[in-house]
DNA sequence: GCAAGGTC
């Protein structure tokens, strides 16, 4: 398209949900003949007809949902907000990806467009400065089952209105979901949380999927423990023929009777020859399967989520189709010639392709059509070495499957000879294949042969011996992973997306454990939570309370009621049950306190609370933690190292006993903390701080856990904070590199953000932080007390003060881990260079950008001290 | 730390 028609020509912007289907809809209508310039997501361009005269298009598209819902601020404070006022929270409308800038960039296309057509149902009509009611620029909705050529002219030619209605149901289901999942899981987490020794949690989540979700496998569990086995007989009279020992089967298969059975076999043992009353054979089909729709778990032994992924993988690479449908039914239009084509050259299954596509194929099986994406296809021809292990069997099955589609059926003679012996009647069955079909490409669907001599109608064969087989009836086993989504689809709980998703969150959470052969088996805390809301509210585990949530939505949908009036009834539905769900924990409490021990008789007696001023128990349990028996209060500790006691010394903020955290090894550090300031930081500001060093990957995130240690705490005259602690700015992140405290013999600087550590001088008696600073580059003077023996100083001098960065004997007695010292001396000379430049307060602060935070939390400290 | 729903 020329930039001359691009100006005169009225323009219009066309938003797809994804990308994928953006290109889809660009290259259909503009034949493969259109440009394409990178963006938040691309923009095809090209000139074309739109509604009878020419226009220039303009094809972008957005990722997935735009918008989702949260709290404001103030209703994020576990500690302050009671659960049952989120119901009636105001929600915020938030850009899911902000990052993404999407909102931005469809405004900035949008300009200049008179027409705009979405291709998707969200509310993102205002964002693009678009207005309905305007009635000179037009908006419309494209409406199209599948990305086919046929389709996407379709909606083309039958443009509709865009219904407000749907994307309001959306919101709906967005508000309800938040507030309902959001009031129940703060509520449990925080009323359980800490109360019971062993139960090994984070939180304890509720949600109208989720928990359905794991009522199906706690169902079965409970199936499976109350069933009660029950004792059947069977005959099973044997045969000799043509050299084979044939074993019958009985017509009546088991009785639960065992004279009845008793007496059967004695007729049957007196009958004493088995009679051929009987020979049928018939010609058995097994058809060939329809389309692939989302990946079956079970079929390769990766879990749903695993399976999508590698599926989203191969998808993204080009080798097969998109793999998230439902529809097991192939387009009329589909090129099966092509598709197959793109395989003969595959080592295993070319030649078989080669030899459908000269013999002629068959159309795939009618599936069903979903109204989404085409059945799951390979596109094009991949080797184990291009895409890789798992995905290459993934890639495999995909092939071997659409290949399956389009052989023939497979075809075998299904044998049945029916004996009578003593009035009683058996049967013999095998199984002969003529012709494999579709199985030689599929093998794991092969039918089984089951060889059996050839019989004569009227013949007579002697019974050599004739069993009463005992037997017990057996319980079902734990449902498996591909039974739950079978499961969750018939019910309606969650999306084809989503499904895999909530299994996972149960397992994440644990409430279900996936054993051998992709079992689910619920955990104590799965079982006690689904007979808690059994003995509490039962409808809070059912999946209805799921489709109870959609119906309503569909209302709104529909436009058969009215947004907030459905919103509002819901909800209003949700709270009542809260309120009598809160009422009545305590029938749940019980469960809980059978199956778990309560906190209070466990762990060992540490550090006082500042509270009561009596001892807490150390839980070293999962979550690890502190417990105040009398406050009945948790205190959360860092994971994955010690806790000891701090010399008894306390927090000037709050009186709590310090401890001290240790990570133990050559990397190892240590550093104090208070419980309580642990949990909840005591300054302003404190949470964006973490907030920001919780980047992924952060050393800090594993090392200090989320709280706030002393090596972290502004507070100004603290004598373990990071005022009085710190020394000098951390040469590789934006922290502070902080004295050990307790890393006598062998001296050490921590950072209180990242890994890095400086060693100081080794055997000194005492290292410490001085109250100067060092007037080039303000960082803490320290105070060494040598060794006698191994003291550098003359005349065997002892005690030294100095700055790590500047004094000339302490620089030669450091030592930087991890890095080599030249490198690191120089990053070391960049920090002191811009800590002298800005002159901070606070040594550490020299390179971070989000300065102000400490300065806000330290003026903080002195208006509280 | 909390839901479910999209898709990267």
């Amino acid at each position: 398209s020329s930039s001359s028609s691009m100006a005169n020509l009225p323009r219009v912007l066309m938003v797809a949900e994804k990308p994928s289907i953006a290109l889809s809809i660009a290259s259909v209508l503009s034949h493969g003949q259109m440009s394409t310039r990178r963006g938040s997501t691309e923009v095809h361009e090209f000139d074309g007809m739109f509604r009878g005269f020419k226009a220039h298009y303009r094809v972008t598209s957005v990722i997935g949902h735009v918008f989702s819902v949260d709290f404001p601020e103030k209703y994020q404070n576990w500690a302050t907000i009671d659960p049952q006022d989120l119901f009636d929270a105001p929600i915020l409308k938030k850009e899911s990806n902000p990052k993404a800038h999407i909102c931005r960039h469809l405004s900035n296309e949008a300009r200049g467009c008179s027409y705009m057509v979405l291709w998707l149902d969200c509310d993102l009509i205002e964002s693009t400065g678009f207005d309905m009611k305007d009635s000179k620029r037009k908006v419309y909705r494209a409406r199209f089952s599948s990305v086919t050529e046929k389709d996407i002219s379709k909606a083309m030619d039958n443009l509709v209105e865009p219904n407000r209605d749907e994307a309001l149901a959306v919101d709906a289901r967005q508000e309800i979901d938040l507030k309902v999942g959001v009031a129940f899981s703060r509520f449990q987490t925080s009323y359980f949380q800490g109360k019971y020794q062993n139960l090994d949690c984070r939180v304890i989540s509720y949600g109208p999927c989720q928990t359905p979700t794991l009522g199906f496998c706690v169902q079965r569990y409970m199936h499976i423990n109350t069933f009660k086995p029950e004792k059947f007989w069977a005959l099973r009279p044997y045969i000799i023929k043509d050299g084979y020992e044939l074993q019958l089967e009985w017509e009546r298969r088991r009785l639960f009777d065992l004279e009845a059975a008793t007496v059967f076999q004695k007729l049957v043992v007196e009958g004493r020859t088995a009679k051929v009353m009987d020979v049928s054979e018939k010609q058995e089909v097994k058809g060939r399967p329809a389309g692939l729709n989302t990946v079956a778990s079970s079929a390769l032994g990766f879990g749903p989520q695993t399976a999508m992924h590698l599926a989203e993988r191969l998808y993204t690479q080009g080798f097969i189709s998109y793999p998230r449908t439902e529809s097991t039914a192939y387009p009329s239009s589909f090129d099966f010639t092509d598709t197959l084509r793109a395989q003969v050259s595959n080592p295993i299954w070319g030649g078989y392709v080669q030899r459908l596509l000269s013999d002629g194929f068959h159309k795939p099986k009618s599936g069903t059509d979903a109204g989404d994406h085409p059945p799951i296809t390979p596109m094009r021809a991949a080797t184990e070495v291009m895409v890789g292990g798992d995905a290459w069997r993934l890639y495999q099955y995909v092939c071997q499957h659409f290949i399956g589609t389009v052989s023939p059926n497979c075809k075998y003679i299904r044998t049945k000879v029916e004996l009578s012996i003593g009035g009683e009647t058996f049967h013999c069955t095998g199984q002969r294949v003529t012709e494999k079909g579709f199985t030689a490409i599929m093998p794991w669907s092969a039918v089984d042969e089951k060889k059996l001599p050839s019989f004569l109608k009227g013949e007579r064969i002697e019974v050599i011996r004739v069993e009463l087989y005992e037997g017990n009836t057996a319980p079902p086993d734990y449902l498996t992973e591909s039974e739950l989504i079978s499961l969750m689809e018939k019910h309606g709980i969650g999306t084809d997306a989503s499904i895999p998703v909530h299994i996972n969150n149960i397992g994440e959470r644990n409430y279900v454990q996936v054993q051998a052969g992709r079992k689910l088996v619920p955990t104590a805390l799965g079982i006690t939570l689904i007979r808690g809301y059994q003995c509490i509210d039962p409808d809070l585990c059912l999946p209805d309370i799921r489709s109870f949530i959609e119906q309503q939505i569909t209302l709104v949908a529909k436009g058969q009621a009215d947004h907030s009036h459905v919103v509002q009834h819901v909800i209003q539905q949700f709270r009542r049950k809260f309120s009598y769900f809160v009422q009545q924990i305590e029938h749940m409490d019980a469960l809980f306190e059978a199956q778990f021990s309560p906190l209070a008789d466990s762990g060992r007696a540490l550090s006082k609370c500042g509270k009561c001023l009596r001892y807490m128990k150390h839980i070293t349990a999962v979550p690890p933690r502190l417990f105040c028996g009398t406050c009945e209060e948790v205190y959360y500790l860092p994971q994955k190292g010690t806790i000891k006691l701090y010399k008894e010394l306390t927090c000037p903020l709050d009186n709590f006993e310090l401890v001290i955290y240790s990570v133990p090894g050559p990397e190892g550090k240590s550093f104090p903390l208070c419980p309580y300031c642990y949990n909840s930081p005591p300054f302003e500001g404190i949470d964006t701080l973490f907030g920001a060093s919780k980047t992924p990957n952060a050393p800090a995130k594993t090392k200090t856990g989320s709280g706030m240690p002393c090596s972290l705490c502004p507070h100004p005259t603290c004598q373990h904070s990071v005022r009085n602690q710190g020394v000098c700015a951390c040469p590789e992140c934006e922290g502070t590199l902080v004295l050990d405290p307790v890393s006598f013999p062998k001296w050490k600087l921590n950072c209180n953000l990242c890994s890095c550590i400086v060693l100081l001088p080794e055997g000194a008696h005492r290292i410490a932080t001085t109250s100067n600073r060092c007037p080039e580059c303000d960082s803490a003077i320290i105070e060494i007390d040598f060794n006698k023996k191994t003291t550098p100083l003359e005349n065997g001098a002892t005690l030294h003060q100095g700055c790590v960065l500047c004094d000339e004997l302490l620089l030669s007695l450091v030592e930087f881990l991890k890095r080599k010292s030249k490198e690191l001396i120089k990053k070391m000379e960049k920090a002191v260079h811009s800590s002298t430049t800005s002159g901070p307060a606070v040594p550490g602060e020299a390179t971070k950008t989000g300065t102000s935070i400490i300065d806000t939390a330290a003026s903080a400290v002195q208006s509280f001290a």
